[in-house]
DNA sequence: AGCGCCAATTCAATCGTTTGAAAAGCGAGG
DNA sequence: CCTCGCTTTTCAAACGATTGAATTGGCGCT
């Protein structure tokens, strides 16, 4: 181990260090440390203490330059405080953890540039695979870079136009089935609205296209301007909504794009004391601080854990090489939540005792 | 560039690949890649075109292996889907990617094991540095991995007892003061209460400590059963003061832990209809979704992008060399955002324009 | 004593860069 | 024509691991 100089902070001890100082080789070492069979109990046990005592660690750069294997996957998206990209986080992580990958994260804010520049490092690191939430505005060849170093990407939740990389996204069709049965069953609306969302985004047309499909089989009036695109915040949709109260009565119920827009919208009806009875709202998404709102949000949980684990599937066929199953790709079966904002139930509300949650 | 046996994937080009389908060395490539001034204008294009051509990408691995430097700063908290820590987090991305240097997150979810893990592979791919809020439990030898390989850390927001890495926190007694300071000023309570958080971890104690303090010189009564520590979500603060208000009025006035603790205590005082002049509560963090809640939550924030700079700051100073100077570690100043939930204001209000939030 | 065999260990090449030192090319000055 | 001084390019040795092939040593068998 070499010497370090007085002021110098002492170089960490390598492979040849513990050698040297146990008068072994480094192929010795470095099977040793790894436990291959073909090393004696007795040695394993003498490096494996040295080691300790040497307070070695492993440098995995090195051996990842030697086994071109690299054991972390980037998961790159416009905002990791965004709850459902929390919880797709979680489910990634657990479906990789098995193979020894770990995921970390970075968010893009929804900046191309910055997008760019992430997963330029992250094949320049030789990820292992990339999961990636797109910024808006993304086009297909932003997504060249990881391609021309052949690191598998799999791409969630909004599809890019003629991207070749596999696309994993939530049942779009059926979440606005769900919520729309839900309404027409229980509160009969004359009038009604998609609410929020951003325009630009693959799942808000596929979601919007769905809803005028299925009311225009109806007897219901869809109040166009209500059915406004906004900003996916909390923030944005009170704003909005708040700005659309003031001209005129709200829809008997609206769906909105998402959760977090659906508590902006709770709001502003909160603002005017507008009951359920009135103005019937349910969001999409699942999170679990939609419980904690009043009234408690009615939802539709799109299983967003599942669609993180989906994604790590694929990602692990890829990383094995093989291609995409199309039943990878099948999306996960979303699910009703009744809670009172949509007029079903009343308060006061008994939370299940198994959600969820975060905090501080 | 080598050519690939027809099932396999085409390997990607090295530098070598280049050199020889130049004609150079690649230490000219190598060199010219990087825009160092001793190559000709004229190869340098040259160079830079065919890189293009080739689609060739930087090995980064190999290059930290020669160089024994990194560019990556691993943030290891308990919830990245905490909004406070993604605020943190954003701070500390915009403090070091001055340094080009980038920071990915990892969630531990409070389990030592999991965090070991995380320091031990973030240890042995040599990051820059780590920045970490320490799982509950976390003791001073869990953080011994980063230190024997020299990597550099800073500890945030829950100090660890015996810990020499430098450490960054909120001004918890600041907080405290001005949040009381608030309440006496414009509610003049009979009661008071400090309500939810985790009662082993460092802040938690500090407020408590200071919340007593403060009350004792007052003519106020400390309603002891309403402290109550508890798991630090919205779900968890709900339940525990949801079953406190069975068992008889509520304090005229209460401090909550966190933000969340805190909508989580506001949708219970809905549900019994307690109104903020009943029951006025204030909140600690000053997450954006606060200002969505009915009321509106009057909250201390805690300046977190500001925390996550100074761990930033903390950091790059380490990674120099330098050791953490006294005036980093200053905690940033506590500020009052007041909103409805302590009966100051009367509703609706009006949320300023440059309010920022997250979602999908 | 000689031989083969097996387990345990070591050799040495390799992964793709960086970088100090050496070399090559070339025009100018003596 | 030689030497000097530039600028530009190349040489070759790292960095710290992995791994197929070669080596060593000990043991049992004849």
């Amino acid at each position: 181990m070499r010497r370090s100089a007085p002021g110098e902070v002492a170089a960490a001890p390598t492979m040849q260090d513990l050698a040297t100082s146990l008068g072994v080789s480094v192929s010795t070492v470095s099977l040793a440390l790894r436990g291959h069979s073909v090393i004696s109990e007795a040695t394993r046990a003498r490096v494996v203490t040295k080691a300790e005592q040497l307070g070695y660690v492993y440098n995995r750069a090195a051996a990842n330059l030697r086994t071109q294997r690299r054991h972390l996957v980037g998961l790159v998206v416009p905002d990791v405080a965004n709850p459902v990209v929390a919880d797709i986080a979680l489910g990634l992580q657990s479906s990789v953890a098995s193979e020894g990958l770990f995921v970390v994260s970075t968010s893009t804010l929804e900046s191309v540039d910055a997008q760019h520049a992430v997963l330029r490092a992250l094949t320049e690191d030789r990820a292992a695979g990339i999961v990636l939430i797109p910024a808006l505005e993304t086009k297909r060849q932003d997504l060249a870079i990881p391609a021309s170093a052949a690191v598998p990407l799999v791409i969630l939740n909004r599809s890019i136009e003629g991207a070749t990389a596999p696309y994993v996204g939530a049942a779009d069709e059926k979440i606005v089935d769900l919520a729309l049965a839900h309404l027409f069953d229980h509160h009969h609306p004359q009038t009604v609205a998609y609410f929020g969302g951003i325009a630009s985004a693959s799942p808000y047309l596929a979601r919007r296209t769905r809803f005028e499909q299925i009311i225009s089989g109806r007897e219901v009036t869809h109040l166009e301007p209500w059915s406004r695109p906004t900003a996916p915040t909390a923030e944005a949709g009170y704003r909005a909504f708040r700005e659309l109260l003031t001209q005129g009565p709200p829809p008997d119920a609206v769906v909105c794009h998402s959760d977090s827009i659906a508590i902006g919208v709770l709001k502003a009806l909160n603002e005017v004391d507008a009951s359920p009875s009135e103005c019937a709202v349910v969001g999409i998404d699942g999170l679990a601080t939609s419980a904690m709102t009043t009234p408690g949000l009615t939802t539709i949980a799109i299983g967003t854990d599942e669609l993180g684990r989906g994604a790590g599937a694929i990602l692990l066929d890829a990383i094995a090489g093989e291609p995409a199953r199309a039943d990878d790709l099948s999306p996960v079966t979303p699910t009703l939540v009744v809670r009172q904002s949509c007029g079903c139930i009343g308060d006061p509300l008994v939370v299940p005792a198994e959600a969820g949650g975060h905090s501080q």
